[in-house]
DNA sequence: TGCTAAATCTCGAAC
DNA sequence: GTTCGAGGTTTAGCA
């Protein structure tokens, strides 16, 4: 059995080359580390001075280029490309290529400081909590995070422009659009939700609330909220987290009572 | 002087921990690769069950937690991090704590298949071409790039509803606004259009067009731009590249003939 | 610092 | 294959 980790410490062009082309076939994750130059062709063109780079080339086909400072890459492709490794006036060039839409990255490495090919298992299960899915699932568990006597209808409800997040009922029976934000709710979801109840108001023919509901508002949302006849609740992602883990664990609780 | 790359290959976890601090109080860049749960708290919630990564941290502390697969980190932090690095159960773990929002990724690795501190040098000037702002400009400086005998008035304009790209006038005196997209114009960019064309209508109290300019259009917006009375021109990203290549060019001439 | 709009956005789902 | 909306979006540009 091959080493999981297989290092060449500032190895010649060549060497590097031989171990590259053995590590792409294999579809290994690659690590490389050296003194490049970056061009870019396709859905824009972008070229890159020279300068010392890590580049990451992983299992699925996409590559990596970063500087030593900043989150994005600088240069990149995503999943699914075609890699080329080669030789070009002494160095070593890798060109990652991709269609649909066509376009290339390529990397000429005038030297390499290092080269680590790894064989990785990566089966652990990934889960995010607190996202706007579950703040909008947590609503329509307990409508009364928004207000008493709420009743959700339908989520998700598909209107000409865009999807309306809840769509309930209020005490009085009147329609109500609710639009829920996870970070702080800006013009944009003003705007947004306008356009909803607007388009619900056309249709329906009859009295209908909008409700922005959100940590909070951006400065001079709450004013232009007023003006197109909004309202605002506020609404905090972790309590709707809480909402959804309680109803979880209360399911759970059912499920073992009643089995 | 120090070595430019320093490697560990499967360390104990003591000896990763050692190399660890010092590279981070020297502020190098660093690369681990090895079995890890990853954490994350702060604006969502995120837990990453055991698995082999990637993770790279950088000088202006920033870092990223790569899966063997897939063009984004699964979890990350940005610049500006303070770092913590300690033992936990026989486990190394870091953690990149910031506030502003108050965040926090914690790594636990039970394994460190390699830990590699490097010292990189990256000057190399970066120049991306055919962006948005470069199709602004070629407009600016040929507006017959959207019709013949159009005049810009201004562009960046400020209305209630957002940024004029580029606000002209037609060969006939009628005023023009310019909404520009680098990709497919979709439903948001015709609307976007749409409430500026509101705007100035109700301000000037004149006929204005709305011209959405884009290298195409997504299904339905023409039907939509009909709708809404706006019209559509094809441009191009590279074309548009190309024109203000060209007039750099010349602007060289000029100051090489003039000099 | 807060807010707005763009991005070689990426990613995923729905059509 | 497109299109559309969300993202722990990030990033750059301004008020």
């Amino acid at each position: 059995m091959e080493e999981a980790v297989t290092i060449l410490q500032h190895p010649s062009v060549k060497e590097a080359l031989n171990a590259l082309r053995k590590a792409l076939s294999s579809r290994r994750v690659i690590l490389l580390v050296g003194s490049c130059r970056v061009d870019y062709r396709g859905r824009a063109e972008s070229k890159l001075e020279l300068g010392d780079r890590v580049v990451l080339i992983k299992e699925d086909g996409s590559i990596l280029v970063h500087r030593p400072y900043g989150y994005e890459p600088v240069n990149w492709q995503p999943p699914g490309c075609m890699f080329q490794a080669g030789l070009r006036e002494d160095c070593l060039q890798i060109r990652a290529v991709r269609r649909a839409p066509r376009e290339s990255v390529s990397i000429t490495f005038n030297r390499v400081y290092l080269l680590a090919v790894l064989r990785l298992v990566d089966a652990g299960a990934f889960a995010l909590h607190a996202t706007e899915e579950d703040m909008q699932r947590a609503v329509l568990l307990e409508p009364s995070l928004i207000e008493e006597g709420l009743r959700a209808i339908t989520y998700e409800k598909r209107v000409e422009p865009g999807f309306i997040d809840v769509y309930a009922v209020d005490s009085q029976g009147r329609l109500v659009v609710v639009e829920i934000k996870r970070g702080t709710a800006g013009r944009e979801a003003a705007l947004q939700l306008h356009r909803y109840v607007q388009h619900v108001r056309a249709t329906a023919n009859q009295e209908v609330r909008g409700i922005l509901a959100a940590p909070r508002l951006a400065k001079g949302v709450q004013r232009l909220l007023t003006n197109l006849n909004l309202e605002f609740k506020r609404l905090d992602p972790k309590k709707c987290a809480e909402v959804l883990k309680r109803a979880a664990s209360r399911r759970l609780t059912e499920f073992v009572d009643g089995g």
